[in-house]
RNA sequence: GCCCGGAUGGUGGAAUGGUAGACACGCAGGACUUAAAAUCCUGUGGGCAGUAAUGCCUGUGCGGGUUCAAGUCCCGCUCCGGGUACCA
């Protein structure tokens, strides 16, 4: 019978569809559940990327299969569909966004059900639904009233929040002001990032290390407004701690650790000379102190002004204001030379009480740590650069370890920068009484935060890079933040009753010039009076596109409730989620608040495990060929001939390289999805998607593969689908062996997501089965089993002609017999001295020196022995024999 | 700079320290066809010798090492990809 791919496909997504074939009941007396998530997609306006169907193929593979092994599977798709796009389109054509997001998810929606994708339908989400946003509104209400314990670590209601005694005397307005201050969202003034041409403001996340905004590549600068933030370092070390138990990739745990960016030292107070004022620092390496020549200021530190003297004033002033100006790209730029001018004012530094000289320079950031530094020129790379470069003193306090004496030398001289590991030198005083000296770095940073906490002059301190999370947009379509402005300046967020906060509806999306939210222009939404006549305003900023995707796997549990968020007794069953596959670039960002959302949550007794994701997968990017020039300039795909393997440019002759890259419109080398589904089958598409290479690498789209598994598919059909070759009776052993094989490399290929290498298996067994001729009905449906978690419709159909009324998504995996698996001869590779050089054949059942003396008395052993005796013959049973003459 | 990956035929890629190149593409030859497409069969890392069967040499980015045995483990490099960056 011929594979006619479009029929059976079509057929069976509509028996999928009408039967509910996919719905998952909330099954509580299984007690093997199984949660499968895709990363949701932001339904763009171009459609499907074939990047989308390699991770959604993956984790259908994972679900389908685990079904058949009995699980209850959870496993749902949805829409995280606010998001720029869909404003600019609506600012530039006055359609409302909702209406380019309907269209737009109508299409994924499409283009997703032609894979023969198994979600249940029933629980799709949408993050621009009221319905869905309510719930985002409502927990950040709740972030709003939880306060971080430090003592338990852990986030509680404010309502539990102890306010000290002397700021309640100070009266109501001061308790407010203080539980405020101690909230997990706060609305404060934050210097943001703007994107003049998108006229908005950016997460710092979103600008990129060369100062570009990463949705448009437009410079960014900065700007003062009033933001939304979320205190996510507060959960630093939870987030951080949380990730060893977690079954992620190593490297993606490692960016998370990185971004994180804990580091232990001491906080140490420099007193100025002739001054009340101090100066605090962060210090790694409070052991160098002895070492600290002089001080470093950032341009913004608070203290600037203060410290500089009358003399200094107007240099002093002009480097601050040029630093503001500078971009983020300038001040980074390591190639650049430092820069920086001296305040005119001294610190006492606290070991030996000597007089170190204070200066204001941009290589101390602000954010980091205390914004101010002490500098040890001798032992940091950087303080070392600026003391040569002004010329201030270096002074070494650590005899290297090195084995170079010259090094060594240079080193105790100043003349060179050592961070490793030494002995202490000069590192004594004795009017203050400290003395580290011959002590190492690990002893010596010990002895020394114990003197100055003695001293109270400072204090270990663990640091991290994590900022805080700028968590508001002046965009219109985003979630509304469900909060008030009153006119005194209390902020009240709304009662859990009057969710959700809908947008209003607008004539124009534009944002204001000043940065202001294009909400501000609802005039009839925006203010709001209370009871007692007082007068409000709302919010008008609105939440960044994380907040939809922080939590959407919770509402797939229970995605209708229109009571609350979900049903606690469904979020016990069904979570964590054991399985969330989707693209690294999610690896830092989404991942991390996501968790400390989860987090939060926990603490306040709504959800009931710690962590969201127990194993985390990242499939590797699609790439496609592209073509270039010797010059290496870039040649569009259609100008492209090929000939004897070789590349030619069509028009000008000129060879061209074959290279791999991204896919461009320009480039004009984009595969739609749906073009390869009209061509060869969704099946094909899933199968070659899957058959390219290991999931998680990045590799080249190349279409002549899914014409291999498209011709695959084919045999398989055209084989199984011919009565003739369906036997009743005894299999053969051969097959049968061969299919037992197939089972069990699907069955752990499966379960360790390596999904190539299990297709190579299925058509190792097809390749037997053709050559054969005839297999019996028995093995024919266990094959189509095997097959059908991989490409389902045609699985389906060969399902139906071997006889069965049903649908074979629940029938139960073939179970593969060990036994069957076993072999009694085994072909023996033999070397010499490592080299193979022939092959023998032997009972399994052999032993050692049996098949010691069958080798050596083989006649083509004489060769290589030529007259010697062995020293010694390595036997590994069932795997090679090895004789080793010297 | 730092932190992670990676490098295997013409191509995508296989290979618990134990037969390198599974499976597939491509290519070559053949069958079917008036022809083409589709389909099927055979061969296919490189080199040398041989009419041939076959035999030998060589081969997993480079240089060392451990081992009876290394694509795999260790040390030192080169190149490519991702992340991150005056983070004190």
């Amino acid at each position: 019978m011929e594979y006619n791919f479009r029929e059976i496909e079509k057929k069976w997504q509509k028996y999928w569809e009408e039967n509910k074939t996919f719905r998952t009941k909330d099954d509580f007396s299984n007690p093997n559940k199984y949660y499968v998530l895709d990363m949701f997609p932001y339904p763009s306006g171009s459609g499907l990327h074939v990047g989308h169907p390699e991770g959604y193929t993956a984790t259908d593979i994972v679900a389908r299969y685990k079904r058949m092994k009995g699980f209850n599977v959870l496993h749902p798709m949805g829409w995280d569909a606010f998001g720029l796009p869909a404003e600019q389109y609506a600012i530039q054509t006055g359609t409302h966004p909702s209406k380019t997001t309907k269209e737009n998810c109508d299409t994924f929606r499409r283009q997703i059900k032609e894979l023969g994708l198994s979600y249940d339908w029933d629980r799709e989400i949408n993050t621009t639904d009221p319905d869905y946003y309510r719930w985002t509104q409502w927990i950040f209400i709740k972030i709003y009233n939880t306060w971080f314990d430090e003592k338990e670590g852990k986030g509680r209601p404010v309502s539990e929040l102890p306010v000290p005694e002397d700021i309640r005397k100070e009266g109501k307005e001061a308790v407010r002001k203080y539980i405020d201050s101690k909230r997990l969202a706060y609305y404060d003034n934050a210097q943001v990032w703007w994107c003049p041409v998108c006229r908005i403001v950016c997460a710092n996340e979103e600008v990129l290390t060369d100062g570009s905004h990463e949705k448009c590549g437009n410079t960014v600068e900065k700007k003062n407004l009033k933001q939304w933030m979320l205190r996510i370092p507060l959960y630093a070390e939870r987030l951080l701690t949380g990730i060893d138990k977690l079954d992620w990739p190593e490297g993606i745990k490692d960016m998370q650790r990185n971004w994180i960016g804990r580091s232990t030292g001491a906080d140490v107070d420099f007193r100025i000379d002739n001054s009340e004022e101090k100066i605090r620092v962060f210090t790694t390496r409070p052991d160098t102190l002895f070492g600290a020549t002089y001080m470093v200021l950032s341009p913004e530190h608070p203290l600037v002004e203060k410290l500089t003297t009358a003399d200094r004033k107007s240099e002093v002033l002009a480097y601050v204001k040029a630093a503001s100006l500078k971009s983020d790209l300038d001040r980074t730029d390591l190639s650049k030379e430092k820069t920086g001018v001296f305040t005119g004012s001294f610190a006492v530094n606290p070991v030996n009480l000597k007089k170190i000289p204070v200066w204001v320079a941009d290589y101390v950031l602000t954010g980091y740590g205390t914004g101010a530094i002490m500098a040890v020129p001798a032992h940091d790379e950087r303080d070392f650069e600026f003391a040569v470069k002004f010329g201030l003193p270096i002074t070494c306090i650590m005899d290297p370890d090195t084995d170079d004496p010259g090094q060594r030398q240079r080193v105790l001289e100043g003349r060179e920068c050592w961070t490793e590991d030494g002995r202490y030198i000069n590192s004594s005083d004795s009017s203050t009484g400290i003395d580290i000296n011959g002590l190492n770095k690990e002893a010596g940073i010990e002895k020394m935060i114990k003197w100055l906490e003695e001293r109270e002059t400072g204090k270990a301190r663990v640091n991290y890079k994590l900022r805080d999370w700028l968590f508001s947009r002046q965009r219109y379509w985003g979630e509304p933040f469900p909060v008030i402005h009153w006119e005194d300046g209390e902020i009240t967020v709304l009662d859990e009753n009057d969710l959700p906060l809908k947008l209003p509806p607008l004539e124009k999306y534009q944002p204001g010039e000043t940065g202001e939210s294009p909400l501000a222009n609802a005039t009839d939404w925006l203010t709001v009076t209370d009871k007692n006549g007082r007068k409000g305003r709302r919010e008008t900023n609105t939440m960044p596109q994380w907040a939809g995707s922080c939590w959407y796997y919770l509402r797939f549990i229970d995605p209708q409730n229109k009571k609350s968020i979900f049903d606690p007794e469904k979020e016990k069953y069904w979570m964590p989620v054991d399985l969330y596959i989707g693209g690294a670039e999610h690896a830092v960002l989404h991942l991390l608040y996501s968790r400390f959302w989860h987090k939060v949550l926990y603490d306040l007794g709504i959800v009931s495990t710690d962590e969201p994701y127990t194993k985390l997968f990242n499939q590797g990017m699609i790439l496609a060929f592209a073509y270039e020039t010797e010059k290496g300039a870039k040649v569009s795909s259609d100008l492209v001939a090929e000939k004897d393997g070789k590349y030619f440019h069509s028009e000008t002759g000129e060879p061209l390289r074959q290279i791999v890259a991204k896919m461009s419109k320009t480039l004009k080398n984009v595969i739609n999805p749906d073009d390869v589904v009209n061509r060869y089958g969704a099946d094909s598409l899933r199968l070659y998607e899957m058959f390219m290479g290991p999931l998680d690498v990045t590799k080249p789209w190349d279409e002549k593969g899914v014409k291999g598994v498209f011709g695959f598919l084919g045999r398989t059909f055209r084989f199984l689908s011919e009565t003739e070759n369906i036997t009743d009776g005894e299999e053969d052993q051969e097959v049968l062996k061969g299919l037992h094989q197939a089972i069990k490399k699907v069955e752990t290929d499966i379960e360790n997501l390596r999904f190539n290498t299990a297709i190579s298996a299925m058509m190792i067994f097809i390749n037997l089965a053709t050559r054969k001729g005839k297999i019996t009905r028995s093995t024919a449906e266990s094959f189509i089993k095997i097959l059908a978690p991989f490409a389902p419709h045609t699985a389906e159909e060969l399902w139906q002609l071997t006889g069965h009324g049903n649908t074979l998504a629940y029938e139960p995996w073939p179970l593969y017999n060990e036994e069957i698996l076993k072999e009694d001869m085994f072909e023996y590779p033999v070397s010499f001295n490592g080299k193979l050089r022939f092959r023998i054949e032997l009972p399994l059942s052999m032993q050692k020196e049996e098949i010691i003396s069958r080798v050596l008395s083989d006649e083509r052993s004489g060769k290589w022995l030529s007259g010697k005796k062995p020293d010694n013959v390595i036997v590994v049973h069932g795997k090679i024999v090895n004789v080793v003459v010297r």
